[in-house]
RNA sequence: GGAUCGGUAGUUCAGUUGGUUAGAAUGCCGCCCUGUCACGGCGGAGGUCGCGGGUUCGAGUCCCGUCCGGUCCGCCA
């Protein structure tokens, strides 16, 4: 028997027991006379005691001990004459009265603590000694009952995981596919899913009625800290339902997941219209646990000879509560600096300081006088002390640069509170996103979404205007501004599906052989049907305040989509390349 | 595709205006230490300054190229 006991467990109701423990050397003490040691495993660590007086021999070889070995003791349990409440296990050790090694270890690269010096790549590279670290493995705990309790709680609502499957077909459409090629059919490839849209809408007409699926998706695009090229989806679909359906079923589930994990209640989730998003946030997912709303002073602020905001199209203000005095020119210059940046692309920042003693002190005090910004005070709400940020330009990129100012602003005033969750539903997305390089449009969502109903007829204009103001029945669940699911409602109809792919630019035959399946699938009884994904890696990381998703992947990629400890991608042997009916182009 | 930061001891980093033998902390090795838990003390080993080229009397430092890593923009229906 390895154990009797696993290293996080035993306390002082153990006292006196013959136990035995196996696990990881971790840090020891050595006083010559005898020696400490903690033995770690993943529940926890505990201290274990060789002594010169019980036994010489023993204590000489534990000395010998490198960190990292795998050993086993066995001995009895004691009470600590100096107890350590830093450790669940600190008011106990063990004194040793056999010990074995299990496995030596050669000197880590990093040190298998909390806090490690190793930097990202050798984490990666040695990631089964990253692992073994508490917080990494806590994440992967923490994902893996973020997993359990989805699944529980979904079958509880009646619906069935069934698994779809990942050798399918590419489409030019949505993200780059990463394609394998197929060995019996020369010269043709199949594509790993992005997500499994089509399968779960067929197992709809299948009569299914409720799937879910906590599923692989691929993406062959450029990484990010929350982007990964494998990550999973909590994928759903539901018949016989509307948006508010799904929005109540899920709202469930989001709630459940945040009782179950963290104990928090989460309320009901507000609801906003994309356009309002977009109007007084600058962004398709605000981050709600602070306000600071964009106004639009475009009507008050022009007309005045300042040629910046005369030119303008767009005026956008933001209110800093009670910053009027506590900026200083130093930290403006550095915020005008920050909007300036080629990611952010600002012109210039104007601010309006309006003092506690009612005073106002602006940067453009040469065009507007103390009435005119006292008329941008009453409209914004801004009150004394408050400072008031402005951008100016083109609608929607000074809406999107307001955003980022705001939620710089929000980082710097530490407004996004850690333990605070603020969840939100967007609504009513555009159906259409108009693209100019490829001049034509591509479906916002997918293009299986649906329009609204009262939108349908707008489907048949050629007037761009009247096109991108058909709105879809579409909704993305935000949570402290990160998207953290988003869903539709589906097209069922053949027609009303061939008449969306003809707006995408399909031609009927394009259509056809891409999504053929699908079209033909709808003529047998296709039920109305809608469902949402959520990104699972996304979820946990927000639910933990994280802002990278690698730590929640137990064998996650690099910046390049590399993994650096089994080093793929990797070359193929000409026989193999042969074998796939593949010419080599690139060295 | 683009921007930007970085690469120096096992590891995390410092290294001034280009100038003697490239440093610190930690880890590692050895010795001492019977109540530590970031143990302590003494001593020691450890470097192709990512790689290639250039400028220079002289390059870790400047220039060019290249490789690798991080972050961001584009991209991610």
């Amino acid at each position: 028997m390895y154990r009797t006991h696993n290293c996080g467990e035993l306390r002082m109701s153990d006292m006196a027991q013959s136990v035995t423990l196996s696990g990881w050397v971790d840090a020891s003490r050595d006083f010559g006379g005898m020696t400490f040691m903690d033995i770690r495993d993943r529940y926890g660590i505990t201290q274990v005691v060789f002594n010169m007086d019980q036994d010489a021999a023993l204590c000489e070889s534990a000395r010998k001990l490198g960190r990292e070995f795998v050993i086993q003791i066995t001995g009895d349990v004691r009470e600590r004459s100096a107890k350590n409440p830093k450790r669940p296990t600190g008011d106990i050790e063990i004194l040793v009265k056999s010990l074995q090694i299990l496995n030596a270890s050669k000197t880590p690269p990093f040190t298998i603590t909390d806090d490690t010096d190793g930097g990202d790549d050798l984490r990666l590279k040695f990631r089964y000694l990253d692992i073994r670290r508490q917080p990494i493995q806590s994440k992967i705990i923490f994902r893996g009952k973020l997993g359990l309790e989805t699944r529980n709680y979904l079958s509880g609502q009646g619906f069935v995981e069934i698994e779809t499957p990942f050798l399918i077909k590419s489409t030019p459409e949505g993200a780059r596919d990463f394609v394998v090629p197929s060995r019996l059919n020369p010269g043709q490839f199949y594509a790993l899913p992005q997500s499994p849209q089509t399968f779960k809408q067929i197992l709809m007409v299948a009569g299914m009625d409720k799937y879910f699926q906590i599923v692989k998706c691929f993406r062959d695009e450029d990484l990010r800290a929350d982007r990964q090229p494998e990550f999973t989806q909590i994928d759903c679909e539901m018949s016989f339902v509307h948006r508010e359906d799904i929005l109540q079923m899920f709202e469930g589930l989001t709630t459940h997941l945040f009782k179950a994990m963290l104990g928090l209640e989460l309320g009901t989730f507000p609801r906003m219209a994309y356009d309002d998003a977009m109007r007084l946030y600058g962004i398709d997912k605000p981050d709600l646990r602070f306000g600071m709303p964009i106004h639009e002073i475009h009507s008050i602020a022009k007309g005045k000879g300042f040629n910046v905001f005369d030119s303008a199209t767009y005026i956008g203000a933001i209110v800093v509560d009670g910053k009027a005095e506590s900026f200083s020119n130093k930290e403006i210059k550095e915020l005008t600096e920050w909007v300036q940046r080629p990611q952010i692309g600002a012109k210039g920042l104007v601010h309006v300081k309006y003092n506690s003693d009612g005073s106002f002190k602006s940067s453009i005090d040469k065009f507007y006088n103390q009435d005119d910004l006292q008329s941008w005070v009453a409209f914004t709400g801004a009150k004394p002390g408050d400072i008031i940020f402005i951008l100016s330009g083109e609608e929607e990129k000074t809406r999107k640069q307001l955003g980022e100012l705001r939620l710089e602003m929000g980082r710097k005033l530490e407004l996004m509170k850690p333990g605070d969750f603020k969840p939100l539903w967007v609504l009513d997305f555009p159906l259409l996103e108009w693209d100019e390089t490829a001049n034509r449009y591509f479906a916002m969502h997918h293009p299986f979404t649906s329009p609204k109903p009262n939108d349908i007829v707008k489907m048949a204009s050629d007037d761009k205007a009247v096109l991108g103001s058909i709105r879809a029945d579409a909704y993305d669940l935000v949570i402290n501004g990160s998207e953290i699911g988003g869903g539709s409602i589906r097209i069922h109809d053949r027609e009303l599906q061939s008449k969306n792919f003809k707006l995408l630019g399909f031609t009927p035959e394009q259509a056809l052989d891409q999504f053929g399946f699908l079209l033909n699938a709808f003529e047998f009884g296709a039920p109305p049907h809608g469902g949402i994904a959520f990104g699972f890696d996304r979820l946990c990381a927000v639910m933990q305040g994280q802002t990278s998703i690698r730590d929640y992947i137990a064998f996650p990629k690099n910046n390049m989509g590399r993994d650096m400890m089994i080093d793929a991608p990797s070359k193929l042997e000409e026989i193999q390349l042969k074998e796939l009916s593949i010419k080599t182009t690139v060295q």
